[in-house]
DNA sequence: CTGAGTGCTTGACGCATGTCAAGGAGATCG
DNA sequence: CGATCTCCTTGACATGCGTCAAGCACTCAG
């Protein structure tokens, strides 16, 4: 945890992604104070626990994570995967502590982003206040899509829509929109998906099977996008 | 749409649901301007449709709502099911339209709060700033456990949290612990939970053949909510 | 190189839930 | 009061996915 350099968000090639645009100058500074410390983290490790105490936001700067629920009676559950420029934490606002594991399924850096200071900067910059509520309203209606997906998709829908919104945010990222690595293991797209682990198996050998991708462990090749969306909508029923 | 007499939330009775605690008189005073407009919904009309212009939140006073996401495809998930002191709309915030319905499933009555007014009071009381940060953290939250429900439970599983989450929801306003009854069909419990109306009809059936509830068409009576928590947490897993 | 560990695939089988169908119970309205 | 409609229940049957089990493919340590 030792910032080698001085950390300035102004200067981030993620800035689009984490902060509002079209920003002043003076307004820039004012943000700049906002991201103090980056912290590495290696993979399998958490970046915070279920019950720690929330105080910072943290925007992936390099890495991938998952986050999951876990009740008493451990069932878990994964609510998704965070890519960069992505914000995870919002969960642990409404009761000051979180509610959720977040840990690292490769080597990570994120931004830590202090809570109270981003509701001061909020209440100064509209610009930015603006932006934490659609942020917020943004992983809702994404949960509203989560939501569709495991309560009235089957398992093939359900993995095609999944590699399809993997793709295309890997793909706005400026990677390729037909190559993945895949950084988490079968079980954990299941759990994600709310499948078994050999269903998930079964079905990319489905998809590989009728041409539509190429899977050899985590490595997807995807080669025919608009099969896989045909099966999104397959409307089956 | 005729307010027929002077809308304040200072002297409303949901006050604590809706709005934050601890203000001051000159900071109520300021609150008070927020809800110009009350509505009244007939049931079976949408407060709002998917793809119409964001432009307020809604504070539900009386009556049921629930909210679904539809795609083109004619798929259909019920996202959630609001009551007398919850806020719906917070799916609009991000693109500036609304991503889902809400539909009346009883004669209701909300509070219009428009969106611009509620930025402009939280830049200015940090208590209001601090509330709608909470109020959205917690439909992320509540949606990661429909998430968990969706993903892992069984059929049995989501029928006694669902009622247990419903009846808990009711007595925090002063209703009945064991009584309640149910605003919405068959089908449309069945779309929240992923799962067929018959066979919510069966479970319900063999809850009543288990002793643990009573069922007449809506009116359902709980008898034994521990069994139904066993049934919650049978840890089938 | 060898052995152990983890993750993945595949097969056989079972079960929970979906599907299809029939009929009953209440509500609404002329 | 009877007709119609919507909603609900129940049965019989079908099937998608889970379960259990075996073995393979990498990776990593020694």
């Amino acid at each position: 945890m030792h910032p080698s350099f001085r950390v300035a968000c102004s200067n981030c090639n993620l800035r689009e992604l984490c902060l509002p645009v079209g920003l002043s100058a003076e307004q820039m500074q004012r943000v700049d104070e906002l991201v103090t410390v980056r912290r590495k983290i290696k993979r399998g490790v958490a970046l915070f626990r279920n019950g720690e105490p929330f105080t910072s936001l943290f925007a992936i700067r390099t890495g991938f994570f998952k986050t999951s629920v876990t009740t008493e009676d451990g069932r878990d559950q994964v609510t998704g995967f965070q890519m960069a420029g992505e914000i995870i934490g919002l969960d642990g606002i409404v009761n000051d502590q979180h509610s959720c594991d977040a840990l690292a399924l490769e080597d990570a850096e994120v931004c830590v982003m202090p809570f109270d200071r981003i509701e001061e900067i909020s209440r100064e910059v509209s610009a930015m206040q603006t932006h934490v509520h659609k942020m917020m309203s943004r992983e809702i209606v994404r949960e509203h899509g989560v939501m569709l997906l495991l309560g009235s998709m089957r398992a093939e829908e359900r993995l095609a829509a999944f590699l399809l919104n993997l793709v295309e945010r890997l793909h706005s990222r400026g990677f390729s929109q037909s190559e993945l690595v895949l950084r988490m293991t079968r079980e954990e797209i299941g759990s994600y998906l709310g499948l078994k682990l050999e269903t998930v198996s079964r079905t990319f050998s489905k998809f590989v099977e009728e041409g539509m991708v190429e899977v050899k462990q985590r490595h997807v090749h995807i080669l025919d996008a608009d099969a896989l969306r045909r099966v999104v909508n397959s409307q089956h029923e």
